[in-house]
DNA sequence: ATGGTTGCCTCGCAA
């Protein structure tokens, strides 16, 4: 089972790069974010004909998370459990064939010193929580997605520059490492463990031509799910392309 | 050099 995840930034704009990159690529499972549409507006036609069921939570302009399989999906969660206040589209989680798979758009939380702030850190605390409950069902369990979360030094271009930024301050990286050790795999660096690996250039200043970017996509996998797995991979192939998202594809075999 | 770009029912905001 090939489970990846993609920030697309506009599923709209990005439509005709997708639907290429499902097709070479061939994922059984597709995690989606920033869709930026609601669920109205979503390409769900165009994704059946290249075989994908789609479960997914829109929002207008902003947010907005997928799920593409090739199974159908079963016993659908269309929210982050814990908030029933919070309406942004972050969170989508659902069975397919023997997994649980999330696609989770965790929130930038700059500038730091709004409430933005707190409300990633509350977020991440309520991702915590799920994530308790998902390991005790032992299902092999894979959450993927954007986590706005530089983990290390070696994740980033310049890490000086971007210490109090909150995808990497202290207080960041902190609550991300609490919510692995409960025991997740990072999938990707399981199989490479090589600094400087990015999944996300910005689109300013030249950041994709000097290879200058974040490694903030990630694929959290449960000991069961870890136990399972074989490779994993950045393609950056679709970040070369014109009209790319500023993220590029991760994705993880699993036997 | 506080630059630069993309996407949103755009004229500011989020990333």
């Amino acid at each position: 089972m090939r489970i990846a995840t993609w920030n697309v930034n506009s599923v709209k704009v990005r439509l005709p790069l997708l639907l290429a990159w499902l097709e070479e690529a061939k994922p059984d499972v597709v995690c989606l974010q920033e869709i930026k549409c609601l669920a109205s507006d979503f390409p769900e036609l165009e994704l059946k004909g290249l075989g994908y069921h789609a479960e997914l939570v829109g929002q207008k302009s902003y947010n907005g998370v997928a799920l593409l399989a090739k199974e159908r999906p079963r016993d659908v969660i269309y929210a982050l459990p814990g908030d029933d206040t919070d309406t942004q589209a972050r969170y989508v989680e659902a069975t397919v064939g023997d997994f649980r798979v999330a696609s989770i758009y965790l929130p930038n939380g700059n500038p730091v010193g709004t409430d933005k702030y707190p409300y990633k850190l509350e977020w991440i605390g309520r991702l915590h929580a799920h994530a308790e409950t998902l390991l005790e069902a032992e299902t092999p369990t894979v959450l993927a997605g954007d986590y706005n979360v530089i983990p290390e030094e070696e994740d980033v271009y310049d890490p000086a520059a971007w210490r109090e930024d909150a995808l990497f301050r202290m207080e960041t990286r902190r609550a991300f490492r609490s919510l692995v050790n409960l025991g997740f795999t990072d999938g990707f660096r399981a199989i490479d463990p090589s600094p400087h690996r990015y999944t996300f250039w910005d689109y300013q200043a030249g950041r994709w031509q000097r290879d200058e970017g974040l490694r903030i996509d990630h694929l959290l996998l449960s000991p069961r799910a870890a136990d399972r797995l074989v490779t994993a991979a950045i393609d950056k192939s679709p970040r070369a392309k014109d009209k790319a998202s500023d993220h590029t594809p991760i994705w993880c075999e699993l036997r």
